[in-house]
DNA sequence: TTCGTAGTACTAGAAATATCGTACAATAGA
DNA sequence: TCTATTGTACGATATTTCTAGTACTACGAA
């Protein structure tokens, strides 16, 4: 079984967080997985870039700590580390999501 | 008197305006403002950057839609637009000042 | 064991960002 | 009016970030 490696609670960084939240196409990942039940694997994104581009933006999320992410067979589970988040920058995801869901909804009436 | 550009609240993107607080140099600047009881001249500052660096950083800053900058003089006076951040994106800056002030007394902890 | 699927590694290029130096503009005060 | 101060404009450069293509690995299933 392949490992990834993943920072601790403690590692986290908040310039590093901000940056991996700053990225639209990231902002659309951790959206999703917010609202997922269950653990979503990479391919279950609709992303408007390449495999191997989509490669890259799960890692940035991994190593700032926003996912977690483990094989299962050859796919990926994606969970969002919410809780470790929560404890480490209280309040953060949490405005983040809100900002970016209100965001989302302008622009749909928009084009309405 | 010299004109200074400012984004509305209703113009306020939070791709901006994220990308505006992942730099630890405006981190430092907003956090500044944020415990600053009087408007602050750019001068003010103690930042470890070139002057034309800095006039960059604060232009960032005030296009996203994060601070306000009026002329008095020659100097320019810039104030945190906590009010419409938190109307445009509630608990937003909150949380990212908290975070960066954990941070630092964290770091500062690990010095002494 | 062969095949298809999911994702990675590596390389390379394009685009954005951060940095600075120098020359300049606007203003206040002597 | 002269001078000092505050910050800008512009040009150049280094670095970082985002992007993709191609060849590859790991695994499950037929």
């Amino acid at each position: 079984m392949r490992a990834l490696a993943h920072p601790t609670q403690a590692e986290m960084q908040l310039d590093t967080v901000l940056s991996a939240l700053s990225d639209p196409v990231r902002r659309q990942i951790v959206g999703q997985l917010a609202n997922a039940s269950i653990d979503q694997a990479c391919s279950a994104f609709q992303l408007p870039i390449s495999k191997s581009t989509s490669t890259y933006h799960f890692r940035v999320l991994r190593e700032a700590g926003l996912i977690e992410q483990r094989y299962s067979g050859t796919t990926i589970l994606n969970t969002l580390r919410a809780a470790d988040l929560e404890a480490r920058f209280p309040g953060l995801l949490r405005a983040v999501l809100r900002a970016a869901r209100s965001e989302t909804t302008l622009a749909t009436s928009e084009v309405e």
